[in-house]
DNA sequence: TTGATATCATTTGCATACGAACGAATTTCG
DNA sequence: CGAAATTCGTTCGTATGCAAATGATATCAA
C-alpha cells in the first residue's frame, strides 16, 4: 500500500494518526509527573514522614479512633497498603492499636499523644506544601484546576 | 489564653485556622487519587503492561535507540527505576540491550520487532485510556485542565 | 439454627519510586 | 598531561500500591 493510499484510508475512516501518539501529552503521563513533583516538594518540607503517612495521621486527627480498614477507605488505600503505613507509624510511636471490644475482627487505630503533637506541628508545613505545589498557578487558575482535578479523582 | 483571645489573634494575624485543615481538599491528596484512578483505568485496558512500561516502549518508538539513562530522563524515571522497567521489558523480549561502541559506560536500549508490534497494537488502546480518564470532563474542561496540569508537572 | 456470604486483617508476590553509595568510564580544566 | 569532577549504570534499602489467597469473625437468609 502506498503512502497516498494510507493517507486516503486515514481520512476516509477519520482515524487518528497512529504515527502521532505523543506520550508527553497524555493525561496519565503528566498526572504521574505532577504527582512526582508534589511528593518531592513534600519531602523537602517534611523529611521524616511520607505523604501517605501524613494522610493517615491527619485523618485520624479528624475522625478519631477508627478501624484500620475504615481509615484505609478514608485515605484511599487498600488493606495491604494501609497495614504497612500503620505498622510504620506504630513502630515510631505515632499511633497505637487496640482490639475492638465487640467485633473481634477489627483493629482500632488511634493517635498517641506524640502522634497528635506531630500532626499539629506538621499541619502548617502541609499548608506550605500545598501552596508551593500550586505556585505555578494564579489564584483563579488554582480554583479552576482544583475543581476539575476533583472531578477526575 | 482564652478561646476568645485565640480567635482574636487568629483574625488579627489573618492566619489560617489550624483546626480546619482538610486533607481531602489538598492538591497532593487529590493528585494521588487521580493518579490511582488513571492507573486502574490503564490496567483495565492493558492488562499485561504497566503505564511506566508502556511509556518506555512508546518513547523508544519516538526516539529510537537511546541509552538507558537518557530514556529515563525522557520518561521521568530515575536511574534505579528505569533499570527495573527495562529489565522486565527485556525479559519479555520487547526491548534489547547493547553496549555503546564509543562510550563504554552507556547501555543502549532498542525496541525488538516484537516490541514495536506491541506498541503499535497498544497505541489505540492508550488513546482510549486517555479518553476514559478524561471522561468526567467536557471538551472545554479538558483543554483547560490539561493546560493547567502541564504547568504543575 | 445453620449454611452461605460478607467483612476485616494478614501475607505473599510483583512493580514502581527514590535516596545513597559504589565502580567504571569520560570529560573538564588547571 | 593528569587530577578533579561528572556521567552512566548497578545495587541496596525503604516505602507505597495492588491483586490474590487465606483465616477469623460476623451477618444474612433459608
Amino acid at each position: 500500500m502506498s503512502a497516498e493510499d494510507n493517507l486516503l484510508k486515514l481520512v476516509e475512516a477519520e482515524e487518528p494518526d497512529e504515527n502521532d501518539y505523543r506520550l508527553q501529552e497524555q493525561v496519565g503521563f503528566i498526572l504521574r509527573k505532577a504527582h512526582q513533583r508534589h511528593v518531592s516538594i513534600f519531602a523537602a518540607h517534611i523529611a521524616d514522614l511520607t505523604p501517605p503517612q501524613f494522610a493517615a495521621l491527619a485523618k485520624l486527627r479528624d475522625v478519631g479512633e477508627t478501624s484500620q480498614n475504615q481509615l484505609g477507605t478514608l485515605i484511599a488505600m487498600d488493606a495491604a497498603t494501609v497495614k504497612g503505613v500503620i505498622d510504620r507509624l506504630r513502630a515510631r510511636g505515632l499511633v497505637d492499636l487496640s482490639k475492638h471490644e465487640v467485633d473481634k475482627r477489627r483493629l482500632l487505630v488511634n493517635l498517641t499523644a506524640e502522634g497528635r503533637d506531630a500532626v499539629e506541628r506538621l499541619i502548617p508545613l502541609a499548608r506550605e506544601i500545598t501552596q508551593e505545589t500550586l505556585a505555578p498557578l494564579s489564584a483563579k487558575e488554582i480554583a479552576t484546576f482544583m475543581k476539575l482535578l476533583a472531578k477526575l479523582a
